[in-house]
DNA sequence: CCCCGGCCATGACAACTGTCATGGCGCAGT
DNA sequence: ACTGCGCCATGACAGTTGTCATGGCCGGGG
């Protein structure tokens, strides 16, 4: 018997995901929980071999908590399930010691097998997504020009991100500059959408 | 017993769904599609009862697709289920002829329940996002305006979007003004960011 | 009929943005 | 010690954006 822990912030998604994982007779979901802040609790309270986290969740978010439980449970093993097969969360994932990735379009028979593999020691990888996170690399942009990119995000003026960063306004725009050349965007708002694309945010 | 169709472009979703629902003794699911292109035509083979769209589909979306069953299937009765509870989808969803409007953080003990009172005759909506909707109200937006408003997601400049639109810049650029007023925006970016949240994109 | 509102356009102005050159500070690697 | 790089800052310049006034065209409602 396989124990399970759920995470994710979406209650039908939850539910029903382990409504599939229950059919499978050596599956047995334990616990499920709907932030990430919630994770090690509750793991540390009800054991499970493998915990499927959500990257997209309030909180902490399912990478950090992938994180967490390697100090806090090194034991469990982590599937990480997401909706966007974004190369940097691949990457990022892995060295939060995820053992296995799953993007949410995969077909839902293969998700039981995913979760065997993970518990068997195996690493569990979207091929595809794999060369993806090759071809795509590491994030390019400096801590503070991710910072500065994100502050960005929401439309906000440089004065605005600025004065949120405790920066001059100058060094705000430099830091924008350079985001945005790296991006290959020529615009703030087009580097902001490619840089969340690539899971660099 | 109460026949269904889901569709939702996840695939894991989609089975996961399939599974839950599956686990009630009066619902059977019929049919799953992964695209709003597919709904009709799957309608049209298996006769559910109860069609589950999501709203967020390649092709035809959810609310889209809700609106060609009205047409071709009129028996056949749609309960919207999706990710963002944005009060125009909900509006624009019940004009389409939807019987109901879920979203994906409703427990997930719920949904059968929705689908029976949906097939019941009844409509199904979150109160509180009934609430939303009416503050939030219809789109202030005319039918320009948001169209500019979409062509400038992408970080678009305004050359670019008055190419596309086959517009002067200087009437792009009145359009994406008068937007930016009617959001309570201060910006373009912001103005796009609120529209999206409202639904009214 | 006349007026209002949506739509398109032009032109002008102020504000904001993106780029570049330049310089200082601190930290790591050679 | 020197070099490279990230970080912060300033100042200047050109280009883009947001606003406003103004005007023309059209269709619907009073």
């Amino acid at each position: 018997m396989i124990r399970l822990l759920l995470a994710d912030d979406q209650a039908l998604v939850r539910g029903a995901l382990s409504a599939l994982l229950g059919l499978e007779p050596d599956l047995e979901v334990v616990a499920e929980v709907g932030s990430g802040d919630e994770v090690v609790a509750a793991v540390l309270a009800h054991h499970p071999d493998v915990a499927l986290l959500d990257v997209e969740m309030p909180g902490l978010d399912g990478i950090a908590a992938a994180a967490a439980l390697r100090q806090a449970a090194p034991d469990t093993r982590v599937l990480i399930v997401t909706t966007f097969g974004r190369p940097g969360y691949l990457r990022r994932a892995l060295q939060a010691g995820a053992s296995g990735f799953v993007v949410k379009d995969t077909p839902a028979a293969q998700l039981a097998d995913a979760v065997r593999r993970v518990h068997a020691g195996l690493r569990v990888v979207d091929p595809a997504l794999a060369t993806d996170s090759l071809v795509a690399g590491d994030s390019p942009l400096t801590a503070r020009e991710t910072e500065v990119l994100q502050a960005a995000r929401d439309g906000s003026p440089v004065a605005a991100i600025a004065a949120r960063l405790f920066l001059s306004e100058g060094t705000v725009r430099n830091h924008l500059s350079a985001a945005i050349g790296k991006t290959g965007a020529t615009n703030r708002a087009e580097a902001v959408i490619t840089a969340e694309g690539n899971g660099w945010l």
